[in-house]
DNA sequence: TTAGGGTTAG
């Protein structure tokens, strides 16, 4: 290496270049080699040096580094602070972003756009409303007349807090509006449930690109509207976009949502072909929308076709909490083994999971002892939804006093989930002492909560305590609360059909109550008699048989056996819990009609055969 | 040196 004088010298402005190409490629080594060559050459208190020293530190996530080097420094220009304080937002590090723009205030450097805008997405990010509006302040105050650049890291630094109306506020005044702010509108105005105002936002711009798109899908994959997020998906392909892999992650995830074997099948042809079948994330949400459209095969298949060194916590907990949701806990707990011998460290959720498929099974004394395990050997401590499982597992198996003691021991105070456990086990066990102590809790914390209610008015049901049946049915009347209307879902041919509770809607309404009577006449052949139970209402024996009847899931079961082939298996998807009698119905058509079919309600799968149903009766 | 999309696990 020559210095100086004439050709090809290396002097101190060949350092940059090369930096920036290390920092480009994350060569940590080439950074180091290339400091220490600094050193001796005597280039290494140039500022422009030292910058990119920095550069080539925070791209390979080594902050520390970077900040001695900064420490170094006897000439910081804002640029050097702004690397800085990038470095520092990238690794998560917000605070300290904020404790440097203090330091940097205190040595007199006066900030430029770009350095506020690092330091609101730091605000952005962490959701620090008060600081992000403290950087506002200061522009204001020291007259900076701001960019769009500015103005959209502002409006993001609001739509991330939540702060929608500080931010449509700002959004008024901008045009053109950017898209990028128009972006952050969308994912503002999802994430706070007003999915009507995100779609204006995104219907009024004019150019929209791939990351507006997958704001907007995902805006509603999160809302709870799986569907419009399928069909703006297609929207998307019509306009001549692209999907990438973060736009197909919310598919998946509608698909799930929705339970449509059909269409799931569909995006997974449709993923291999464009070539996202090697990625980890978009494999492990596939074997969870596989899991949740009720078909395990197709799920395990997808688990098996990954390396084994490549599946990571989320893909075991997956698979585990697939196997668990259709009740399987043999294999559910035999994938727990195996992922521990594959050193694969389980977290908080993985325990959800296990907790979960042992609860689902009765299997108390294994429940017991992964509840132990979970914070003698993981050290992890357990959380609300842990002992929402284990009160779960322990009033299932009518172990209702260990349950309640459980829940006193609880070092916080209990949620509406877990009381809501030990409600749902009482009503199952008939314990109206403690059904109604559990209610009452529950009630303190959620008056309105419609389930608490109507099991409460179950557990008096079945007691033939009838006027405290119609107090609770008096308090939900004037208090106007609703139990959830049943709702069941069948693909078909490519279609999705909905069902309400006596529903008489669809285009082919009279030919499925003919096929209802005629299946519950071949079904009294055998022995059915329709279970009133669980019915709510003030009716007669007759009146309460149709409602039982025209429950939302026999309604597309009928649907079903109309119009798929002999041989397929009907898929249903319930939003509630299935009632003892559906699932006797369903247990008895299985049988009659030699069909298979897999129901998924609230919270599990039921897969039925031949009379019997997968959950054993155990739900 | 600055700004937008990640419900893949409960």
């Amino acid at each position: 290496m020559r210095r100086g004088g004439e050709g090809v010298g290396v002097d101190r402005f060949s350092f940059p270049p090369i930096l920036k190409a290390s920092a480009r490629v994350c060569g940590v080594k080439e950074g180091m080699e290339i400091h220490g060559v600094a050193e001796k050459m005597g280039f290494d208190s140039d500022p422009y040096v030292q910058t990119g020293l920095m550069g080539v530190y925070i791209a390979c996530g080594r902050v520390f580094e970077a900040r001695l080097v900064f420490d170094k420094m006897l000439h910081k220009d804002v640029v050097t602070w702004c690397v800085m304080m990038d470095g520092y937002c990238q690794r998560g590090l917000y605070e300290d972003v904020l404790l440097l723009f203090e330091e940097m205030k205190r040595s007199g450097v006066e900030p430029d756009k770009m350095l506020l805008s690092t330091i609101l997405s730091a605000c952005s990010r962490s959701g620090d409303l008060n600081s992000g509006k403290g950087i506002y302040d200061y522009i204001l105050e020291k007259n900076i007349v701001m960019d769009s650049h500015l103005k959209s890291s502002l409006i993001t630094m609001y739509s991330n807090c939540g702060s929608m109306d500080l931010a449509q506020h700002l959004y008024n005044e901008m045009t053109p509006k950017d898209l990028i702010a128009s972006t952050s509108m969308v994912m503002g105005y999802s994430k706070v449930g007003k999915i009507g105002a995100a779609r204006s936002i995104f219907d009024e711009l004019v150019e929209k690109d791939l990351v507006s798109w997958s704001a907007m899908i995902s805006g509603y994959a999160e809302s709870d509207w799986p569907l419009e997020a399928l069909k703006l998906f297609n929207d998307m392909q019509q306009a001549g976009l692209r999907p990438d892999q973060i736009t197909m992650l919310s598919v998946i995830s509608a698909c799930a949502q929705l339970g449509i074997l059909d269409q799931a099948k569909w995006v997974h042809l449709f993923i291999d072909k464009n070539c996202f079948g090697d990625v980890l994330s978009i494999n492990n949400a596939l074997i969870d929308m596989y899991a949740k459209c009720g078909s395990l095969e197709n799920a395990s298949r997808v688990f098996h076709k990954i390396p084994e060194r490549r599946r990571n916590v989320i893909t075991w907990t997956s698979m585990i909490t697939g196997f668990a949701m259709h009740g399987d806990a043999g294999t559910a707990l035999r994938l727990f083994d195996q992922m521990n011998a594959d050193g694969i460290e389980p977290n908080s959720i993985t325990f959800v999971s296990v907790l979960y498929a042992c609860s689902h099974a009765g299997l108390v004394d294994k429940g017991r002892h992964i509840f132990a395990l979970m914070t003698n050997k993981y050290n992890i401590l357990p959380k609300q939804e842990h002992y929402g499982c284990m009160v779960d597992l322990l009033g299932r198996a009518n172990f209702l006093r260990e349950s309640l003691d459980l829940v006193k021991s609880m070092p916080f105070t209990p949620n509406v989930v877990v009381w809501g456990s030990l409600l749902s086990a009482c009503r199952v066990h008939g314990d109206v002492e403690l059904g109604e102590l559990a209610a009452k809790r529950l009630l303190e914390l959620d008056p309105e909560h419609d389930g608490a209610h109507v099991l409460l008015s179950n557990i008096y049901a079945k007691a033939r305590r009838w006027e405290d049946v119609g107090e609770v049915r008096k308090f939900m009347k004037n208090r106007g609360i609703a139990k959830e209307r049943g709702c069941s879902r069948i693909e078909a041919n490519g279609e999705i059909h909905e069902f309400l509770m006596s529903d008489k809607t669809h285009k082919q309404t009279d030919e499925i109550y003919e096929k209802l009577d005629e299946v519950v006449s071949k079904l009294k052949l055998v022995g059915y008699a329709p279970n009133t139970s669980s019915v709510l209402v003030d009716l007669d024996e007759e009146e309460k048989k149709e409602v039982i009847l025209w429950h939302s899931e026999k309604l597309a079961l009928c649907y079903g056996l109309m119009n798929l082939g002999n041989d397929s298996c009907i898929h249903i998807v319930k939003n509630l819990r299935v009632c003892k009698d559906c699932h006797t119905f369903f247990k008895l058509v299985s049988k009659v009609f030699e069909r298979e079919i897999v129901v998924r309600d609230r919270t599990r799968f039921h897969h039925y055969k031949d009379g019997v149903c997968s959950c054993k009766d155990y739900w």
